[in-house]
DNA sequence: GCAAAAGTGTTACAATTACACCCATGG
DNA sequence: CCATGGGTGTAATTGTAACACTTTTGC
């Protein structure tokens, strides 16, 4: 077979950044590494691209492999590619970003791995870029869940409002008042209530909703706000 | 030197989506290729990357090749990874979006490449995935383009409004308030009025404007709104 | 009965849209 | 003098932000 003669090959990795919330706070899936170099260090998830399989595909493998999930939110962010980025041999990067349902992961998948959830405050030292790679990922993810709503990827179906808000406040480190964010979330359409309650934070009760998933999919709309909202193609990313 | 044994290594390419604009239309930059496959079909402009050069590097390299140019708007986009993308041997294939002020470009340089200025509306086939990735980088413009001020980077130092709103009409396919449109963008103060006419469009002849580069940089809002514009961070992309 | 969290409305302000006429000048 | 494209203001509407009290119930 012909080949692209005297072009050098290289290692395609995938990395994959997992983000949870534990109701309170963000954490991040890590695992301690078990080959050198870096072994018993902590870092990403990760394993190298495979003849067969395109790099959503290895993502998946990876994602599946650790925490024994499917179908989550999966979104390649990012390709890392400086030339000794992992001092072994040359190998370039691809950084997956997936949003899970904390509750879901399976611990007993990852046992192989010497996986562990770390609260994002508490970050331990991570091997070669992947640092980078997460202060990245983080600001990615308060871009998108500014501008749409994916932040629902890091709950169970059923939620109440003030678990949303939480959500909301932390990725932004702030506080919002509940009634203009209740009321914006609604008018969007996008929640369906249910007639059942959370009392299990507190005595009253929250009630829960689900995604509208006929309308959780089809949103775009702007910001410097040169193109009038009529105008704007309904999907853009 | 040790390596991490039994993986496959894989050529990576970098693909150029070059995008320019006459006044009236948006183009792309294509080359006609070179060598087989597909040879004296149009593509992409691109090249593999090289043993010492990160993939902006080589992103950077292929551009000043072709155009002439550097300091120019250039980002990557996305990693195309189906195995069998390049008939040849499996090829990783990143792409980047560059934005270049058509009236740069340097036309003696590109000839060894045989390359081309196509109406985005009259683009040719081109080989292997390469549509794909046009369609996501036209996404891509546009949704970049709702929400920052990118498209500048298409224009000379000095333009006019009229010429600015023909980029933003021509990019949304559609008609835009002048008087709406001027206030909006000169309240954000990103632009700066010179006291000079372009008389080649009209008689009565527009103002020139340059970019107020201070301002022109930190730029971040909001849409969902789920967080009060006082809250969002300034940078977030 | 009270502490703790959930739920709910109104008003002021800001942003966005729709809309039409005068201006400057080269021919 | 007139055709062509450039420039400008206002009013109606909509969206956003600020603000505090009532409800529920487990203890």
């Amino acid at each position: 077979m012909i080949k692209y003669s005297s072009q050098t090959r290289v290692l395609v990795a995938v990395d994959c950044i997992i983000f949870g919330f534990d109701g309170q706070d963000y954490k991040l899936l890590l695992v301690q590494r078990g080959f050198a170099p870096e072994k018993e260090k902590w870092s990403l998830m990760g394993g190298f691209l495979q003849p067969t399989e395109s790099l959503d595909q290895a993502a998946t493998r990876i994602l599946k492999q650790l925490t024994g999930l499917e179908n989550v939110y999966l979104d390649q962010m990012h390709t890392f590619s400086h030339p000794n980025r992992d001092p072994v041999e040359r190998v370039v990067g691809v950084v997956y970003m997936a949003l899970i349902d904390i509750e879901k992961y399976e611990k007993q998948i990852n046992d192989d791995f010497h996986a562990r959830w770390f609260l994002m405050k508490e970050l331990p030292q991570l091997i070669f870029d992947h640092e980078e790679m997460v202060q990245m990922a983080l600001n990615r993810l308060r871009y998108k869940a500014s501008l749409h709503p994916i932040l629902f990827e890091l709950l169970p179906e059923k939620f109440t409002l003030p678990q949303l808000q939480a959500l909301y406040e932390g990725l932004f480190d702030t506080k919002i008042d509940k009634r203009n964010f209740t009321r914006k979330l609604l008018s969007s359409n996008i929640l369906k209530k249910i007639n059942e309650k959370d009392k299990s934070t507190s005595k009253k009760g929250a009630y829960f909703y689900t995604l509208n998933e006929t309308i959780y999919k089809d949103n775009g709309q702007n910001m410097l706000n040169l193109i009038p909202k009529n105008e704007m193609p309904a999907i853009l990313e």
